[in-house]
DNA sequence: GCTCGCGGGAAGGATT
DNA sequence: AAATCCTTCCCGCGAG
């Protein structure tokens, strides 16, 4: 109750202030298939624009390409939760999951305790779209779904109900590493480094191959002095473990938000 | 034997 | 000053 509190103080805050973590311009990328400086430019040129919010089964394309469709696509905003930025379009890494795309349109299957809890959240399923190679050799069992488009738009799940007050906006909240795997998440471009496994159940995963590049990002964002990696980033998602905003679920790769945070997190991811 | 992913201890840094 | 939230480094384990 407090961690959902508090994430939605920090979101309303980060709204009002229109602020941003530091995006540090350091050391190269050492991911061999990303150019971070690229995507950081990118987003900071971009970061008042309108995008489109949903690219349906686009084909992976290049950031290049992906920049100049913006332009024809009819427009929705999706404000970025956490940075107070608009949503952006990039790619992280030439591989997505998106190569292995298969049709298989099926409900969700994966076996959650909370299944029921989520029944009175409108969540529209597509084809699923994007499946690591590694989950596809190892864990057949498992559904990948494309997380729905904007979930929380129109009717969706917004809790409007459930939202809880916000706490008072005094101080200044630091971006926290939930919410940016959150707002990753709900970034379609980089769905090639963090999907949805099920997103009702808010189970994700990262890519085995593009793991190290969102790994960067993230300590990018957070100005780190030297660079960020999975290895890293994972002790910090071990330590959710204890306080329980994030769990980590058997597969390979495969986390889990806490249904409260979730709840949270989904209540402030806002589109337009 | 090697790589990969995971689990966690410990110390330290930045921020609140 | 203390608490929080990582960050960094390290070691060990098991699976493939």
């Amino acid at each position: 109750m407090l961690a959902e509190m508090e994430t939605m103080a920090y979101v309303t805050e980060i709204r009002l202030n229109g602020g941003r973590g530091p995006w540090s311009r350091v050391a190269p990328s050492s991911c061999p298939e990303v150019d971070l400086e690229v995507i950081e430019e990118y987003l900071q040129e971009h970061s008042l624009e309108v995008q489109p919010a949903h690219t349906p089964a686009a084909p992976p394309t290049t950031m290049g390409q992906q920049m100049q469709a913006h332009s024809h696509q009819s427009t929705r905003i999706i404000e970025n939760s956490w940075s107070g930025q608009h949503p952006y379009e990039w790619h992280c890494g030439s591989h997505t999951p998106n190569e292995e795309y298969e049709e298989q349109a099926l409900p969700p299957t994966w076996p959650s305790p909370h299944d029921n809890q989520w029944d009175h959240i409108a969540y529209y399923y597509e084809a699923p779209a994007y499946i690591d190679s590694d989950s596809l050799s190892s864990s057949s069992q498992y559904q990948e779904y494309q997380d729905p488009p904007s979930p929380m738009s129109d009717r969706g799940g917004r809790n409007d109900g459930d939202s809880l007050p916000l706490a008072p906006l005094s101080g200044k909240r630091k971006e926290r590493l939930f919410h940016f795997l959150f707002e990753m998440l709900q970034t379609p471009s980089m769905r090639s480094c963090i999907w949805w496994v099920q997103s009702p159940s808010g189970t994700f995963q990262f890519s085995s191959q593009n793991k190290e590049c969102l790994a960067q990002l993230w300590g990018r964002r957070k100005g780190n002095r030297k660079t960020m990696t999975y290895q890293k980033m994972a002790r910090a998602l071990r330590n959710y473990s204890r306080t329980g905003e994030i769990k980590k679920v058997k597969r390979k790769l495969t986390y889990r938000f806490d249904e409260k945070i979730l709840r949270g997190l989904q209540g402030n991811s806002i589109t337009v």
